[in-house]
RNA sequence: GCCCCCGUAGCUCAACUGGAUAGAGCAGCGCACUUCUAAUGCGCAGGUUGCAGGUUCGAGUCCUGCCGGGGGUACCA
């Protein structure tokens, strides 16, 4: 958990003042008590007020060594256990060599209530169980709502970040296999771009190899290279593999032509140049239809190493790391083993004098560390390449290249037919990026049609673009990323369940009761916030776990926890939606207008929430 | 062979980084619509968390060994 620096500052005050106990809560809202106003300290969650609190009584029971002591603090699993409880006595009876019980019993019996807290009990083994009062909550809800990061703070000190994401090949199509890393990796930027660090997106695309020797050769050989446009590259690519196999005289002269391209000639370079522009012309008009972040200019593509490799090798060199074994130039990392058992090495320059990918991803290290100044590194890429990022950050850490940075592999597994084999067309061909859009816009609009007949013309292509490629993010990013996960449309489609088209719809239903009341949603704003009804209570408590959500998906870089909160959240507000009638006649003002506030909070929260997924929302649908 | 990842209800997935009685959706059965959009909610049923040990107040989660699946394992990325 992070805080700003004022409300470091703040905390740190309250918690060296604070022996014996003192009653911070009474204070906290006394300062606001003139204003009539619930909502407490500005940038205070109660999230943070309650950890102050336990904080401040276990300094009061075990004296400043305990000032930092984590309280392990959570929202409690079930509803009979209060609203949220700590952890902390069992941890603690431990280390005190005291029974769990009694400390929480002197940790409770030094608790300031003050209005936050209603009552606090232990249980069990030695939980500290905290029902929080009504006021507290209608404070906390109503402290969301003001505030435009619906009450997460930005970092105080934020970090460089390096999300290395998508990594897609010139001269190929985009095809299913970038789907994740492309996906994932947005959705990670986002939230830490919401943190308020500052993430810089690098699109290492594959626009370097051996390939493009036989690519370059069959483009000059057929004069399609004098041409303004290129045509179909996945045309280009298959003919002149098939050549490549075929025609080993053409296989030769490729590979001559590879020699050209490393040696700088200027025709090869240009036909070269002609590939990768038109390329990047492609990947930018994938990224822009898929609402992923990544532009022209976060592309560092392999090429751009090109002139760092020789001197990788020799910093390795002068550094006694580099050896040479069977004419290759390699690096031993510990640890690593090939199959017969020995040392498995890492290559960095080939017997031919060429380099690898290792070599490539080493000078990325350099640069990302030395020129970006990243104090993070994250790689979102496949699982199968784990080997080969743990040898290469050893290897650069063996080296000392990165001080205080960072690197994270974050990898995701294969994205698998209903079969549970890897997703292939029926002809078992890779299935192309834009074909899966295009099926999910379609699907999605037939399925939204069918329950809303009313839903035509563009409103419904514009319904079935967000919904439809929504659908297809989110199934992407709902379940743990490590593992893989079986595609299928009618489950990502569907309208139950932890899915897109259920969370937008809950954000639907929002502002249908802002269309049928006749209220504007963006100008409305209550000071009647009432948190009274078990479904009210359930919902506002939910929504207050959202700047954790956020914390925890940095954390971890796992997406998915961001979408099991959406569901939770969804699923909370459409029990109230059961329960609490908002425009009906017979509700009370003041409580129409407070659940118009959680309604509001809600699709605020929804919103924001899919927006760090890099997923839109409709008003309608 | 060695290393890494995975194994949870019939199916698809969770489980807040070791917390209380392992939760959802689908499929099955039964309820609730002159509606704030039933695109929903409620209930029933469904489990020896692959197996066997261990660590401790407490294990789906950590450790060890098996079983099963996937991946990696010297000049592709």
């Amino acid at each position: 958990m992070r805080y700003c620096k004022q409300e470091r500052s703040r905390r740190e005050a309250i918690v060296s003042q604070i022996c014996p106990a003192r009653p911070i809560c009474a204070e906290i809202f006394a300062a606001d008590a003139h204003t009539g106003r619930y909502y407490a300290w500005p940038m205070a969650d109660v999230t943070t007020q309650l950890k102050d609190v336990l904080s401040a009584a276990l300094v009061a029971a075990y004296g400043d060594a305990y000032a930092n002591a984590d309280p392990m603090l959570g929202p409690a699993n079930n509803p009979k256990f209060g609203d949220y409880q700590a952890n902390l006595a069992m941890k603690l009876g431990k280390q005190l060599g005291k029974p769990p019980r009694e400390v929480a019993q002197a940790v409770v019996d030094r608790v300031e209530m003050g209005e936050l807290i209603e009552e606090v009990e232990i249980a069990g083994p030695g939980f500290i169980n905290l029902h929080l009062s009504a006021r507290a909550l209608a404070s906390a809800a109503h402290a969301m709502l003001g505030d435009d990061r619906l009450g997460v703070p930005a970092l105080d000190e934020p970090q460089t970040v390096v999300v290395d994401y998508s990594s897609p090949n010139v001269a190929k199509e985009m095809h299913v296999g970038h789907l994740r890393s492309t996906v994932i990796g947005d959705a990670i930027a986002r939230v830490l771009t919401f943190q308020g660090h500052n993430v810089i997106r690098q699109n290492h695309v594959g626009d370097w190899g051996t390939q493009f020797g036989m690519l370059i050769e069959h483009l000059l050989e057929t004069g399609q290279a004098e041409q303004e446009s290129l045509g179909d590259l996945t045309k280009l690519y298959k003919e002149s593999k098939k050549r490549f196999d075929a025609e080993p005289d053409f296989a030769e002269r490729a590979k001559q032509r590879v020699v050209a391209l490393q040696g700088g000639d200027e025709a090869t370079l240009a036909a070269w140049k002609k590939l990768v522009s038109q390329s990047e012309t492609y990947f930018a008009s994938i990224y822009q239809r898929m609402g992923v972040l990544l532009e022209p200019g976060d592309i560092r593509g392999e090429s751009f190493y090109n002139d760092k490799l020789p001197g990788v090798v020799d910093r390795l060199k002068q550094d006694g790391k580099l050896e040479t074994s069977q004419g290759a130039g390699v690096v031993f990392v510990e640890g690593f083993s090939d199959k017969d058992g020995d040392p498995l090495p890492m290559i960095v320059q080939k017997s031919d004098g060429g380099y690898l990918y290792a070599t490539t991803d080493l000078a990325a290290i350099r640069y990302r560390v030395d020129e970006l100044k990243a104090s993070r590194i994250v790689y979102v890429t496949d699982a199968r390449q784990s080997q080969h990022f743990a040898m290469a950050f050893r290897a650069a850490e063996d080296a000392g290249w990165f001080g205080h940075a960072s690197l994270e592999h974050v990898p995701f597994g294969t994205v698998m037919g209903e079969d549970g084999k890897p997703f292939k067309t029926r002809d078992g061909d890779v299935v192309r990026l834009v074909d899966l859009i295009d099926e999910a816009e379609s699907r999605a609009i037939t399925v939204c049609k069918e329950k809303n007949p009313e839903l035509t013309g563009e409103e419904a292509d514009h319904v079935g673009r967000v919904v439809g490629l929504g659908s297809l993010k989110y199934a992407d990013l709902s379940s743990d990323r490590v593992k893989d996960y079986k595609f299928s449309w009618d489950r990502m489609l569907a309208l139950d369940g932890n899915t897109a088209p259920y969370l937008i719809n809950a954000y639907v239903r929002v502002h249908g009761i802002f269309r049928k009341g006749e209220i504007d949603f963006a100008g409305f704003t209550s000071d009647h916030v009432q948190v009274q009804e078990p479904a009210e209570k359930a919902l506002v408590l939910k929504l207050m776990q959202f700047g954790s959500t956020v914390d925890s998906v940095a954390d971890s870089l796992e997406p998915h926890r961001m979408c099991n909160y959406l569901y939770e959240l969804a699923s909370a507000f459409h029990k109230f939606f059961e329960s609490c009638p908002v425009l009906k006649s017979d509700v009370p003002l003041e409580i129409r207008e407070g659940r118009l506030a959680l309604c509001k909070l809600v699709a605020l929260t929804l919103e924001r929430g899919l927006g760090l997924l890099g997923i839109g929302v409709v008003e309608r649908m």
